[in-house]
DNA sequence: TACCGGAAGTGAAACCTTTCAAAAAGTCAG
DNA sequence: CTGACTTTTTGAAAGGTTTCACTTCCGGTA
């Protein structure tokens, strides 16, 4: 599949050793402390110093060794991320936002995907301590947290993120799930619906099972008995295969369902596909929700309400939360909870009246 | 937006400073020599002494310092990357590419997302250096590459990253763009079509003009006309509404195209939805190929023939020289160019035959 | 002229590790 | 018991920056 279709050259490196602080203060002819002055604090050195000083940058190209700077001023500007799958859509504009909001105070961040993996999660969280980061953004794989105790005893600021904490102990931040939830189906009721089917995932992964609770709760709310209106069908695989396989068993049923409320919008899609495919309509004879909004939601055919959340606000708010409790010493921990928002587009319409068994 | 839910609880920061490895030693009751190697070469350590260090470690919860370690060992285990948009899939399978490699030789990541912006591309590039990187990745902005050369010069591994590079003097991992705009044209010649419409965008951009040379090589190939067989539409927001307007342009033609490639799958969308919308039956009507084979593709009601490129390889490759250039003295500068592949799906159908003009 | 005070610049210590020459300890043959 | 090894441990130097107590340099005032 790979082929080479040059190989020459010489690698042309550069003969000496890096240039230091000590080679421009010799060429500038001033003292290597007065140079440090220029680069960290350029308001205690004379103008035409600076000058002389830049220039002699300049012409050497230096360029700070931040390891010696980090050891000797004890403090580095870069801050760990610890996220559960890099190429999920939800963490990269969360990760969007915490680079963002650390750019604004010069800080770097170096983005870690643990695969859900404990072991890389662990892995990575040393090498991060080790590099001297201020603080560390973790998706945690599991629910247990003690691994996060000798870190934080050390000085590691640690910040939930996409997992709301355990009171008082910590910072985190998440959105809250069982609201998103409560948002879809709520907006069925609202059509009128009052069969509903719901796609959901495996209840031991979190998302799924608040979630859930979330549309249970828009039912009780609405007054409605759960146990006749939700009709709940759990798959496996979360994604458009998992959808058309669940809505089978929902068309198969004797007293059929008006909407759907799917867990995800991979699996949302699934079901359109099928529906589409069994000439069902949407949203005439079927309403369909999704949930995560993701991009292709708004340009599909008949585009898909969802549930959409503010993760790279997610993003932005955690980053704000580290760089807080990494400075300040005396520090308040804050558990954030973001509220998801109801995006309605064409694939949930209103319910042509039945009459009501 | 955002509420919060709980403040409360102190920061309980450890007191002391770091431990460092001269604390190890004095409860272990050994040298620090000896602490550094049980740390790097364990095997000169006789095995009753590398208990009790190993032992004093994890009783004080040592964590080495890598600012120290990296000043005085000279070399660090970083790679820093800079890519156009974090946020873009292509970019993100490439990342995991890259990070899994590195993760084999226990190097580890820092990534950065320059948003197509030359004055973030600088700056991160810089703080890479500081930061005492081995080499970075980077996939360019722009045309012009000078602003590379200062930090090769002073030493510091640089692979191109979706780019072909100049020959001969730096190392570089692409997909062949031509090759996936012949892919894509070619086989919707074979499927008898003689008229096709190709939705592009801006050929200042690298990836358009390479493609759109590709469509046009695989028509002369078979011996079409280009100018009778090929009718080009150039839209600027390469999405869904770009697609369906574009497809606006082609339905419009005196002479209709049969067929339909798109510069990329969102566009792809587009024209099918505007296709669907018309009542213009895919593929029997229309074929339509699009280029990126993104998540949806494979799970659109009709699925979509795409142009798919070893992301993952690619960013595999790209560590793989990277490490290579940044250890080996006497480096071979490779440019290594993957093929992409056509992946055929429901939307591209063989074509009805008309009698040909 | 002598002295003062503030601004500018200096230079050595400290940060924590790795490295390496050399010392110490242990092993074995003679 | 000695000498010739090998294995293990030691201790100090080195790496580049920041920090900070000091010195130097000035213009201005008494």
């Amino acid at each position: 599949m790979a082929a080479t279709i040059q190989t020459a050259g010489r690698l042309a490196r550069a003969a000496g050793r890096r240039r230091s602080i000590r080679d421009v203060a010799e060429l500038a002819g001033v003292s290597v402390g007065t140079v440090s002055n220029v680069l960290n604090k350029p308001s205690l050195v004379a103008p035409e110093t600076r000058a002389k000083v830049e220039a002699a940058i300049t012409t050497l190209g230096f360029v700070r060794n931040g390891s010696a700077r980090q050891l000797r001023a004890g403090t580095s500007r870069t801050i760990g991320a610890i996220v559960l799958d890099i190429s999920n859509p939800f963490f990269t504009d969360v990760a969007r936002g915490i680079e963002d909001r650390l750019a604004e105070d010069d800080f770097i961040l170096i983005l870690a995907s643990s695969d859900e993996r404990v072991d890389k999660e662990r892995r990575y969280l040393r090498l991060l301590e080790e590099q001297g980061v201020q603080g560390v953004l973790v998706s945690p794989a599991e629910e247990d947290l003690g691994w996060l105790d000798q870190p934080r005893a050390r000085g590691t600021a640690i910040v939930l993120l996409d997992r709301p904490g355990p009171a008082e102990t910590m910072c985190s931040v998440a959105v809250d799930d069982v609201r998103g939830g409560e948002l879809a189906a709520a907006h069925l009721v609202a059509l009128g619906h009052r069969r509903i089917g719901f796609v959901n995932g495996p209840t031991k992964i979190r998302q799924c099972a608040d979630r859930r609770k979330g549309v249970r709760k828009a039912l009780r709310a609405a007054r409605l008995p759960v146990a006749r209106s939700l009709v709940e069908v759990t798959v496996n695989s979360l994604n458009a295969d998992g959808g058309e396989e669940a809505l089978e068993r929902l068309l198969q049923l004797a007293d059929p369902v008006t909407a759907i409320v799917c867990v995800n919008d991979l699996a949302a899609l699934g079901v359109m596909r099928g529906l589409r495919r069994g000439g069902v309509k949407v949203p005439d004879e079927m309403a369909v929700v999704g949930y995560d909004d993701v991009e292709f939601a708004a340009v599909l055919t008949t585009p898909l309400t969802s549930i959409r959340q503010p993760r790279y606000q997610l993003g932005r708010a955690a980053a704000e939360l580290l760089l807080a409790e990494a400075h300040s010493r005396g520090h308040q921990h804050e558990q954030i909870l973001f509220q998801p928002e109801l995006i309605v587009r064409e694939s949930s319409g209103p319910h042509q009246l039945v009459p009501m068994g």
